[in-house]
RNA sequence: AGGUGAGUAGCUCAGUGGGAGAGCGACGCCCUUACAAGGCGUAGGUCGCAGGUUCGACCCCUGUCUCACCUACCA
């Protein structure tokens, strides 16, 4: 073995595990199912998706070795709006627009975008070493998904859960498209407040209304005060002039509405706050198109999709709403109709997306009523059907599934799945259409290939064909049709489909494709399935993206097709995700999964935190603070990066990171490779068959194996409980500070221990011995190599986890390696392996030789020396372990006490050391131990002081006091200790 | 406004009703045949502040300050 060089062996692993196919289930028995969060197809992964792979794969590799039949499912997201927004950029850079190429071709330019941005991710997912089964791979608009897609939308709209409403919304006028309430930001910024003077009807007084936006006073119906409000009371009921306003605007009905507004009362009004009176404005403000329904009062919009202002506008017709702003503004000072403008500070809604300001408008959409599920969502996580960790999260969730408004669906975009719905031009009725409607294969085929936008509404044989037995963009290996078969029906239908065969039957089916002669091509005749009219058209938005995400654990098992790997692996084991994601995913995974299955989706969720940079911000391109994990595997490897984030990551707050903790690992991998290094270097040939002739375990032998038991025990433990921290932190302390530091020294005792030269001129008998000597040594020898390996083994396969590259790679250089080790079993502690004696024997050993060490570097001596000793306690001890030592402390011996003549003597515990007498810097030393005197003395006035307390030695459970008192003793003789050395060094003896 | 989390060594963070810990950094000594990406040793903290409960509080309770995040409102 070379040097430990990551980019290397990661390489090589990971080409075998690839090769070698081994993450991929055919059909799971004992399962445990995971799905990934699908990745946006935007761009890249960042460090937060590197640390919830990473925690995803440790469970999966611990599960997977624990034996169960690991299901982890990859794929990637299309991220309707995210997608759209990044392509639309790259358009720009063409001074193209979306809206100049059309729909079609803007919808390829995107499957180009997300093909490449796929593989990107995909290839980024396997350095990171996930142990995902590829031959899962899913894509929320891959063809089986698209259909799960209109399924849920047909049986939610069903069951009326589903509802097309016009109501009031979060607009973007950049993006075009309704927002979902989740999908505003909302940004602390100084605005204004203007007070604006409204006249009262046929009288001198006015009522000053405050309000930030003035622009929309165009859009006024009302003046609403509090009930309650003594000031106004008069007013209620009187009519205001609307200033400005000399035209006749129209509602959303048309009706038309008078610039005399009235005066009410609702008890919504915060008499506190600005003059107590509000302007209403149910077009564009969403409290007040509350009050508005209360009230019954007109809605008249102001503004267009842009947020320019429109007919009802009058002369500020075609304005910005900013623009309006000034304009307005200008003009009611000019009136002397506006009392005064106030420095203010507000919330203002942005979109999540391009950061433009929301306006609030009313408008047609689609809405999830799931406002009128909320107990059945609640119960959920309340009866632990699904168990949150860190458990503190269930709050959360309840608190928003609690106040939780129904859920605008439909987005004005064209990235993502469309409506199902197509409305009669006759009827006006709404008709869904899923492949349900069809009862042939061809039929269904060719319905979804048309609702997906596969093909055109007119469309020919060999497009079918093309497609069909194209090769599929998810999975290349096969072909669409196989993907169908495969993934959406999970069937086999023998049917082959061909250009001809295709032609044969659509021609035959007169009554269901309409053949168009001029351009050869069929059309699939969808009827209303009200009055059965041809005159339909499907809704042009699409759907939200969580829509489809919601179905993400139960979609990639080919719901709602029943089958045996959706029974076995569907409620998922595990989710892992991080909070940010909270109700925009996992809220509503469980919502889709309650209103779908009538399940849970998953049974545990761990959730994780996120990546903050060093300072604690949050890591954005723009402020240019971002890690990218594929930096930090060049620099470091995957396998440091994994550990890092592993032992940083604490579930509860969020993570600082910086380049440089990643070192740590690196170094901690190198130290494992150096270990291993040794190892198997000292491991001979034929070990295997000469084992047999080993000998009889040395202390230091069942020391090591315990500490081994001891580390396995708690690392299974933090793994079960998903602390992953911990578990880093005790393999890596067992690693590097028993096994490394302590266990591998030991064992150069006899890994080094040479034969003993046999001469010539020897006599037979002398021969013999030596011969007997060497066998010994021998046999000693077999026998730390073979715990040597045995630990190392069982130590890889504990990190193997956490850093499965490295652990994978060296321990198929082992004796054990015939098999890739993520497919051995994983450590279980063994009671009987553990020897409490030989380990305390041990630890001892270990504190006697730390306080050599000590004594050594105090002293300032650096040569091999002969250290005596006098001890009436450990004589024995003293012997059994006096080469371990020598060898450990560098002596050159240790040997009892014969003459104390010009020796220094130090105590320790029960032992009294003996070293030569030399120079050394007596003052500085001195000091030490006088601090160290200070330090114990503190300490045992403490315990003193403690056991003199009556009500102690009384109240406390008698193991404490037990506990305290043999404290107490130890350290007397510590303090008597410290004490003797320090007279010794003040004495002028030396 | 409500909620959640955090405040412990210079930095990053563990920890728990009974002797304050780790990693990094700092300091001193060592190129010793697995490893200088290493070894050995050392220094450094009234555990945010104030009360309370308890025989005993870094830990539990109350209050308070600071920071971060989330949710809602803000005419």
């Amino acid at each position: 073995m070379k040097d430990y060089i990551p980019k290397e062996i990661e390489q090589e692993v990971l080409e075998n595990w690839i090769k070698s196919n081994i993450y991929t289930v055919k059909s799971p028995k004992k399962a445990f199912s995971m799905v990934i969060p699908p990745p946006n197809v935007t761009g890249s992964l960042h460090i937060g998706h590197a640390l919830n792979i990473t925690i995803q794969d440790i469970v999966a590799r611990f599960k997977r070795m624990q034996g169960f039949d690991v299901v982890w499912v990859p794929g990637f997201d299309h991220a309707g709006i995210a997608t759209q927004f990044v392509v639309e950029r790259e358009l720009s850079k063409e001074n193209k627009s979306r809206l100049e190429i059309g729909r079609e071709e803007f919808l390829k330019r995107v499957w180009q975008w997300v093909y490449r941005s796929r593989d990107n991710i995909k290839n980024q997912v396997k350095r990171l070493g996930a142990s995902v089964d590829w031959s899962r791979e899913r894509f929320t608009m891959d063809e089986g998904f698209s259909r799960a897609v209109r399924y849920a939308f047909k049986r939610l709209y069903d069951e009326g859960l589903i509802k097309k409403d016009t109501y009031i919304v979060n607009w973007c006028p950049k993006d075009l498209t309704a927002l979902s309430d989740l999908e505003v930001e909302h940004e602390e910024e100084k605005g204004r407040l203007y007070y604006i003077k409204y006249p009262v009807l046929n009288s001198d007084e006015y009522i000053v209304v405050a309000t930030t936006r003035p622009e929309t006073m165009l859009g006024d119906v009302a003046v609403a005060v509090n009930p309650n409000d003594e000031r106004y009371k008069h007013l209620i009921g009187k009519k205001l002039k609307l200033p400005l306003v000399e035209w006749i605007r129209y509602d959303i009905t048309g009706k038309e509405i008078s610039p005399e507004i009235p005066v009410i009362a609702d008890e919504f009004v915060d008499m506190e706050f600005g003059t107590g009176a509000v302007k209403i404005t149910p077009a564009h403000d969403p409290n007040d198109y509350e009050a508005g329904l209360r009230q019954n009062l007109p809605i008249v919009k102001i503004m267009d999709e842009k947020a320019k202002l429109t007919k009802n506008a009058g002369r500020f017709e075609g304005l910005d709403r900013y623009e309006a702003r000034e304009k307005v503004v200008q003009e009611l000072k000019n009136l002397g109709l506006l009392e005064k403008e106030e420095e203010h500070i507000h919330a203002v809604g942005k979109c999540y997306r391009c950061k433009t300001t929301i306006e609030p408008m009313v408008s047609t959409q689609w809405f999830l009523k799931v406002s009128t599920k909320k107990e059945e969502f609640l119960d959920i996580v309340k009866a632990k059907k699904t168990r949150f960790i860190p458990q503190n999260w269930e709050k959360n969730y309840t608190d928003w599934i609690e106040n939780i408004k129904d859920w605008c669906i439909s987005r004005q975009i064209w990235w993502g799945h469309r409506i199902p719905v197509w409305e009669c031009e006759d009827c006006k009725k709404e008709s869904i259409y899923t492949d349900e409607d069809f009862s042939y294969v061809q039929d269904k085929l060719i319905f979804n290939l048309l609702a997906d936008g596969k093909i055109k509404k007119i469309f020919t044989p060999k497009e079918i064909d093309e497609i069909l037995n194209g090769r599929n963009f998810v999975h290349p290996e096969m072909s669409t049709l196989d993907f169908y078969k495969h993934f959406a029906y999970k069937k086999y239908y023998a049917t082959g489909i061909n250009e001809f065969s295709i032609w044969q039957y659509m021609a035959s089916r007169r009554d269901l494709y309409k053949y168009h002669k001029d351009v050869k091509g069929f059309e699939l005749l969808l009827k209303c399935k009200h009055c059965g009219s041809n005159n339909i058209k499907q809704v042009e938005d699409v759907l939200d993206t969580w829509f489809s995400s919601a179905l993400w654990p139960f979609g990639v098992f080919s719901w709602p097709e029943p089958n045996q790997e959706l029974d076995a692996c569907y409620p998922n084991n595990l989710l892992v995700t991080a909070f940010d994601i909270l109700f925009f995913w996992v809220a509503r995974m469980i919502m889709m999964s309650k209103m779908l299955n009538d399940k849970e989706p998953f049974k545990d969720v761990y959730i994780h935190a996120l990546i903050r940079d060093e300072k604690g911000q949050k890591m954005s391109k723009t402020k240019g603070n971002v890690i990218d994990p594929i930096d930090v595997i060049e620099k470091y490897g995957a396998d440091s990066l994994r550990f890092t984030l592993a032992s940083l990551s604490s579930a509860l707050r969020d993570i600082k990171l910086s380049e440089q903790k990643f070192e740590a690992s690196k170094f901690f991998a190198n130290k494992i490779w150096n270990a291993a290094k040794f190892v198997i270097s000292n491991t001979p040939e034929n070990f295997l068959q000469d084992i047999i002739y080993g000998d009889m375990y040395e202390k230091e032998d069942y020391w090591i194996t315990t500490a081994l038991n001891l580390t396995i025990g708690q690392v299974t433990e933090y793994l079960e409980n998903y602390q992953f921290s911990h578990a880093a932190q005790s393999i890596y302390n067992f690693f590097w500070n028993e096994f490394c530091d302590w266990y591998i020294e030991f064992s150069k005792l006899r890994i080094y221990e040479k034969p003993i030269e046999i001469k010539e001129d020897m006599p037979d008998e002398e021969k013999a011995k030596i011969e007997e000597i060497n066998q010994k040594i021998q046999k000693r020898k077999l026998t730390a190599v073979g715990v040597l390996n045995t630990v190392l083994s069982k130590a890889l396969r504990l990190l193997h986890p956490f850093m499965p590259f490295i652990t994978s790679y060296i321990h198929a250089k082992t004796i054990f390696g015939d098999s890739d080790i993520s497919l051995k079993e994983f450590p279980v502690f063994e009671k009987e392996a553990v020897d409490i004696k030989s380990y305390e024997t041990i630890e001892r050993l270990k504190r006697v030789i730390s306080f050599i060490r000590k004594i050594k570097s105090d002293f300032k001596i650096e040569s091999k020396i002969t250290i005596f000793f006098q001890t009436n306690t450990s004589k024995e001890f003293l012997e059994e372990f006096s080469p371990h030592i020598v060898n450990l402390c560098k002596l050159s011996a240790l040997e009892e006490l014969k003459d104390s003549a010009n020796m220094l003597s130090i105590p320790f515990e029960d032992i009294t050391f003996y070293i030569p007498e030399k120079d050394f810097d007596r003052t500085s030393l001195l000091k030490d131990y006088e601090k160290t005197l200070k330090d114990v003395e503190k300490q045992l006035s403490i315990y003193t002081s403690k056991l003199q307390n009556k009500n102690f030695v009384e109240k406390a459970p008698p193991e404490e006091v037990e506990k305290a008192k043999a404290t107490q003793e130890k350290l007397q003789q510590e303090k008597e200790n410290v004490e003797r050395l320090i007279n010794i060094l003040k004495s002028d003896k030396i």
